[in-house]
RNA sequence: GGAGGAAUGGCAGAGCUGGUUUAAUGCACCGGUCUUGAAAACCGGCGUACGUUCACGCGUACCGGGGGUUCGAAUCCCUCUUCCUCCGCCA
């Protein structure tokens, strides 16, 4: 949720950003009413807060005048008082009624894209700031198989059990399968706390609460599977259990920057989906990811966001995978984000790009909704920028794996998992 | 799931027979005096949000969340949530 006063006081910054995702003329009539609906919302609190203090000032006289017993004095304030309660009911509802139009218009406007992000359309507009100029897998004497060929077999991934069990999109991992995914998953946690990152476990339910101040509501509930009975969320994405865990917190400024990392699953409904594009494990509704989350001083943060880019750098070539670097354009760039990197990989067989990893920098966008403050010295608190990436998103990594690797014979492991793994080849 | 108790400022902890409490006191923290330096002692400061003001400041709201009674609510009532104790069930 971007700050009003932004608004206010850099105009023709938010509107260009706006134009970068293609707001419209008639779309940017929103920035005015948001405007105008604070102007009102500032004029009715200070219509509500004269009342309210004439009320406070003749109970304290009518309490005085009942200890003195002057008991007809007392009445006739008690009558002003009444006239006053009429003023304030008035008030308070119009203040309430504001508030829910200023938050609706808010919530309306998506953060102020960098002004290194060029405006755009979709995904085709993205540029691609670091290609590929290493090696690619290359087949010689065999034709290339898909993942989902390769994971059939050699018994790794079993997809119709995964339709048995549940439905499509929820793969079952089995054998050697499955020990990749785990020693994938403790490849990058020990990466992430090598590089200074705190590990938690956190809850893979969320109540509203918490969905809310990410962003996830109000309009994206379609994308999360809700538990009805206890109105709880299945995390999409471990960025929120993580980012939450400083909502409505002031840090000191010797803290920052905080550097939080996650394994979870993530669950994502996908609803609209089909075709090429969710075969195998291209697409799922439950896939494991390792999230890294930072909570930084705004004058640093695109620093941090350089770091973060170059972790999940580190992890590619570390796992040999081909992959090259796009930043998004203003319009495939996320509601919340103000700049985000894709990295994509390489997967050989499909010779497609699979997007494995988003690493974002939100600004205070995300955590002027979350109330996550930093405080200097004696100084006001000052919202701070919060960043998070994946490094990893597992399935489109296995896929890649699988793909790239494939021999006639089976498929070599990445060196660097081969302590994870505890075998070098599948086969 | 059943019965009872509780939720107060960074922490601890009073207030809870409604009205000089704009929440006592202690600890922690910050500034100062003293000291060669430190500790101790003493003095002062010490929340958040919104509004208002050029500014000092002033006003309003917040004692788990929401609602109500009252001229006036931390204090009384209703409701929800969470925690603790006991019972039941259980990995």
């Amino acid at each position: 949720m971007l700050h009003v006063n932004i608004m206010r006081d850099d105009r023709a910054r938010v509107e260009e950003g706006l134009r970068k995702r293609n707001f419209s003329e008639d779309q940017l009539a929103l920035v005015d009413r948001v405007i105008q609906l604070d102007d009102v919302r500032k004029a009715t609190q200070t219509g509500l807060d004269e009342h309210l203090s004439k009320v406070n000032k003749y109970s304290k006289e009518i309490g005085a005048l009942f200890k003195n017993g002057q008991k007809d004095k007392a009445n006739v304030m008690r009558e002003l008082v009444a006239s006053e309660k009429d003023h304030i009911k008035m008030l308070e509802g119009r203040a309430k009624e504001v508030e829910v139009e200023l938050k609706e218009a808010l919530f309306l406007l998506p953060n102020i894209p960098h002004h290194s992000v060029a405006k755009g359309d979709g995904d085709d507009d993205n540029e691609v700031v670091q290609d590929w100029d290493g090696a690619w897998p290359t087949f010689e004497g065999f034709a290339a198989e898909p993942h989902w060929e390769l994971a059939s077999r050699y018994n790794l991934i079993d997809f119709k059990l995964g339709v048995k069990i549940t439905g499509s999109g929820f793969p079952l991992f089995r054998g050697k399968g499955a020990q990749l995914e785990r020693a994938l998953i403790n490849f990058f946690l020990d990466e992430a706390r090598l590089a200074g990152y705190e590990e938690v476990a956190p809850p893979l339910l969320v109540n509203e609460d918490s969905a809310t101040a990410t962003g996830q509501l109000p309009d994206k509930e379609g994308q999360m599977y809700h538990t009805e009975l206890d109105n709880l969320y299945l995390i999409p994405t471990a960025e929120v259990p993580v980012t939450n865990i400083f909502r409505d917190e002031i840090v000191d400024f010797d803290e920052l920057p905080i550097k939080l990392t996650a394994y979870t699953p993530c669950f994502r409904r996908e609803a609209g989906s089909y075709g090429a594009d969710v075969k195998g494990l291209n697409r799922v509704h439950q896939f494991d990811k390792v999230e890294i989350v930072q909570f930084a001083l705004p004058s640093t943060s695109y620093e941090i966001l350089q770091e973060m880019v170059e972790h999940v750098k580190s992890l590619l070539l570390k796992l040999e995978l081909p992959f090259r670097i796009l930043r998004l354009c203003g319009g495939d760039l996320g509601f919340t984000s103000a700049l985000t990197f894709d990295f994509e990989v390489y997967s050989a067989a499909q010779e497609k790009w699979l997007e494995v990893s988003s690493v974002s920098n939100f600004e205070s966008f995300q955590s002027n909704r979350l109330k996550v403050r930093y405080r200097k010295g004696k100084e006001k608190p000052q919202l701070v920028h919060t960043l998070n990436g994946s490094a990893l998103a597992l399935a489109r990594i296995v896929a890649a794996i699988l793909e790239n690797n494939q021999t006639a014979k089976g498929i070599n492991i990445p060196e660097v998992l081969h302590k994870y793994t505890g075998f070098t080849e599948i086969s």
